[in-house]
DNA sequence: TCGTTGAGTCAACGACTGTTGAGCGAAGTG
DNA sequence: CACTTCGCTCAACAGTCGTTGACTCAACGA
């Protein structure tokens, strides 16, 4: 069955990933104070201290697994308010554990405060700079706060009117709200 | 100067508040794992086993900081769309502390997220009502997470697009974009 | 005045956490 | 084969946290 051993070097990547996965699950569900080393290790059936060995501190461990390596490229034409969400990457539908997991510790981990805000503040200025006229700064801020908001209540806390509701539905009726706020 | 030194129960009572007002501060600032009893204390200036004294544990002393007493009235006429918010509670403007310490625990501490969920979920049903129409509750989720993420975007992560912006500017600029959605 | 109550303090316990250094044993190298 | 490398484990340290029990002393009631 399991054909070869694996060499030395494999077996450390393969391990690393396992790690990093297990962190990606346990921080995206209890955030960076709740999440403990020795969860991450036990969820990955590694030692407490191979993951500090990897890593260096619980602080890297987080950098490494909330980065996400590249920016979804956005496939094919969409409706204008969904094209101008989609170019600055967001959209509706599940969320990469990375994401869920920076998400999670946004309101408590100062650091994970920082980098959301310097992402979020990136997105406003690229919304804002395909938006135009006056006041599209605030109205993109408000573009991406809405996503923000809704992004939260559906996959975060779960708010009951929208756990059964699929993303599609939501964009949907979404739509006209988002294109009063680009539309000035 | 300080006149009567105050009877034993008023320096109690007076205590009590100064622990919670503390409580309700650090609570906002960094949330329920990171605040620490013995950080109440101190800003209350006050030994911390006073306060488990007083509170019996940290979750207790949490419930008792983060209870709003009262539903906010909502004052005078207002325009069709923030009425509708007024009517559950919901507006633009700085918020009680009891209510920020409760945002900023939301993600992260099981206690709070129920809560936040039950009093959202509440607030859907309410709008949903005076909504009508036929997917009036999916709707309605969709305002209420809006001002959730504008909300969170404002005070919490402190957007910078935002931050320079006044409330009622806010609200000015996202009326259209609720109307969107209160009309359907 | 004297005994009681209760606000407030002090020192400590036990649990848990991130982190570390020594060591084991198998894979790699000559 | 001998020797080295390194993935990995074990046991422990040091700090912090919520929580507790004994204690001090001023306010109170009779």
């Amino acid at each position: 069955m399991e054909g070869t051993p694996t060499s030395r070097a494999e077996r450390r990547r393969r391990t690393e990933e396992r790690i990093l996965s297990a962190a990606r699950a346990i921080f995206a569900e209890r955030g960076f104070q709740r999440t403990t080393i020795r969860a991450v290790a036990a969820a990955a059936e590694v030692d407490p201290a191979l993951v500090m060995q990897y890593f260096g501190s619980k602080q890297e461990l987080f950098e490494q697994a909330v980065r996400i390596p590249s920016i979804p490229p956005l496939d094919g034409e969409l409706e204008p308010v969904e094209e101008l969400l989609g170019r600055i990457g967001m959209k509706m539908g599940p969320l990469p554990q990375a994401t869920l997991a920076m998400m999670r510790s946004m309101l408590t981990h100062p650091d994970a405060a920082e980098e959301v805000r310097g992402k979020l503040d990136g997105q406003v200025a690229q919304l804002a700079d395909a938006i135009g006229s006056g006041d599209a700064e605030l109205r993109a801020a408000l573009m991406v706060s809405t996503m923000l908001g809704v992004t939260i209540a559906h996959q975060l806390l779960g708010l009951t009117a929208l756990r059964g509701a699929s993303p599609e539905r939501i964009a949907e009726t979404l739509r006209p709200s988002l294109r009063a706020l680009a539309d000035g």
